[in-house]
DNA sequence: GGAGTGTAGCTAACACTGTTAGCCGAGGCA
DNA sequence: TGCCTCGGCTAACAGTGTTAGCTACACTCC
């Protein structure tokens, strides 16, 4: 009950970050839109970053799952984390940018996430982490306009892969 | 003359970015510094985004600079990029995460950070913008507290060179 | 030298943020 | 019936960026 408000209101939080953006995640925001005030919202939830570590989850765990859905070579693993971020791009942003807030996080979500890569990658952890910079780079460069507009992004994506898989 | 108290505005910005990270930049903090009221920074400075363009262009070339000092092949260069922005955590980071602003930029300034990589790459643009991207994710994850703390990031950068120069 | 004008400071205020304190009515329970 | 907790409310606080409007000083021009 106490627990399906808390849902709800990270579910109406996620709507408001997708649609808008996270200038448009207040508080007060959600609360409207859970037909309350926004003191309200704090008999039912600690504080927003409180809101946020759930939305973290929710990416990491949606992330992980779309890795592990596809034949698990490097060139779709790759284009599953490009799929998937380019598609939830503020969700994947408050997910990475900021440091993870471990001990809030359900327990072996981190390494979830991150054993598709590294299976592919034969188990080398170093190896994994650098690929995973990769793509995490070229994702977040790409979700920052960071690229010339004229960049040929596809291509960019294929000098990664291709210098992984030599 | 009023140039000077932008750019002094810009200093202190930077000062208060670098020491106590983006929460501690407010027009207010940065007018106290400057001896002045808020209200009164606005006769010098149309806004805080512009004082945040000014750092990230002062971050653009700065890094662009510190890419043109060494030897200029891909583990050095990697080694300067990561070094740059671990020794300026919070304007790497203000420079890299939000689109960036090029209409009001000096002109060139993208193209002269980005030339020692591509020079790197011997002018292959798609390798090079997948090797900046690398080391971004990594720098980027890094200032993130992203990677698990017993991960040996050397290793990992040692990986990512490892794998653009094959 | 007096008048006018632009510069650069000020205070007060607005709209917004997250958040806390304290009140109050409805429902469950002894 | 009395109590007590739960979940809503309003008012408020401290902070943010920012605007409006006032004022005092300095410089220029006649």
């Amino acid at each position: 009950m106490a627990e399906d408000r808390v849902t709800q209101a990270v579910a109406v939080a996620r709507e408001l970050l997708e649609a808008d953006g996270p200038d448009a995640v207040s508080m007060r925001a959600i609360a409207d839109r859970m037909g309350m005030r926004a003191p309200s919202l704090y008999k039912h939830v600690p504080d927003k970053a409180t809101l946020e570590v759930h939305l973290i989850a929710a990416a990491l765990a949606e992330l992980g799952q779309a890795l592990r859905t596809d034949r698990g070579d490097l060139t779709s693993l790759a284009g599953a984390y490009r799929a998937w971020a380019t598609a939830h791009p503020h969700l994947y942003t408050l997910a990475t940018a900021q440091p993870l807030p471990r001990d809030r996080l359900p327990e072996g979500l981190e390494d979830e996430a991150a054993a598709p890569l590294l299976a592919a990658c034969g188990g080398d952890q170093d190896r994994a982490r650098a690929a995973w910079a990769g793509a995490h780079g070229l994702v977040s460069l790409e979700l920052a306009d960071r690229f010339p507009p004229d960049a040929d992004l596809d291509a960019a994506w294929g000098a990664f892969v291709a210098a992984f898989s030599g």
